[in-house]
DNA sequence: CGCAAAGTACGACGCCTGTCAAACTTTGAC
DNA sequence: GTCAAAGTTTGACAGGCGTCGTACTTTGCG
């Protein structure tokens, strides 16, 4: 029927959660992965949003799904669908109004010797 | 022999690491712990060092005396006896040298709704 | 000396999480 | 319509880490 919505790309990715619900540990439970650490930093030099393909990870591609999904579940990225490809941006404005300074002490703490 | 150095209140506390051989991994494996940030938290508000004893942890002694060990390793306290007390002091500056507003962040990110 | 206080060291245990392979889904291109 | 590309989902497995109790050590006090 009409009414019933169809599936469309935009369905295929879960809501994303609002960013003054998250804690500070849910933050740092998906920041202390190295692999996840990895995306943000690539998502935060990169010029535009990212392709899950594009970042080559150190691990499977059923791992990398778990990992964007802790990073969204966390509120730090963002993502939708472009083809088949899932896109990903940094929540950057939103997230530093929630925890300010966090996410460039992060940044800033990665290019170290 | 006299030369034979006393074990003396000084010698029951191992070395404490240099703040830059710690990466910012060791940090956020220390720090991802809630126990650990509330140690943290309680030094950073104290005006002045605290005994192990004085800060009340939801955990048994045994445990608490771990926490406290990898916050030292992690290079986040320094710790010294004063009789049968462990004192603990946050290095602040130091850590702050080597990891720049993080400390600050994450103390912000712990008073929030 | 003898005892209590404050931690430490050592195993042991249980859960949580990162990992992968395999099967499946959706989309775009030929 | 068929096929390949890009991810997802599910289930299973292994290792690590937080936890505790118990025994031990060091110190201070009476």
């Amino acid at each position: 029927m009409a009414t019933a919505r169809r599936k469309t790309r935009d369905d295929r990715v879960p809501d994303h959660p609002d960013i003054h619900t998250i804690s500070l540990q849910q933050v740092l439970e998906a920041l202390v992965d190295p692999v996840r650490r990895q995306i943000v930093n690539e998502l935060y030099a990169a010029p535009q949003d990212l392709a899950c393909g594009t970042i080559d990870l150190p691990v499977s591609k059923s791992t990398a799904t778990h990992h964007f999904h802790v990073l969204r579940e966390a509120g730090l990225i963002r993502q939708y669908y472009v083809g088949t490809s899932r896109m990903n941006a940094l929540r950057r404005e939103e997230f530093d109004e929630a925890f300010p300074g966090l996410l460039q002490a992060l940044v800033d703490g990665h290019r170290r010797p």
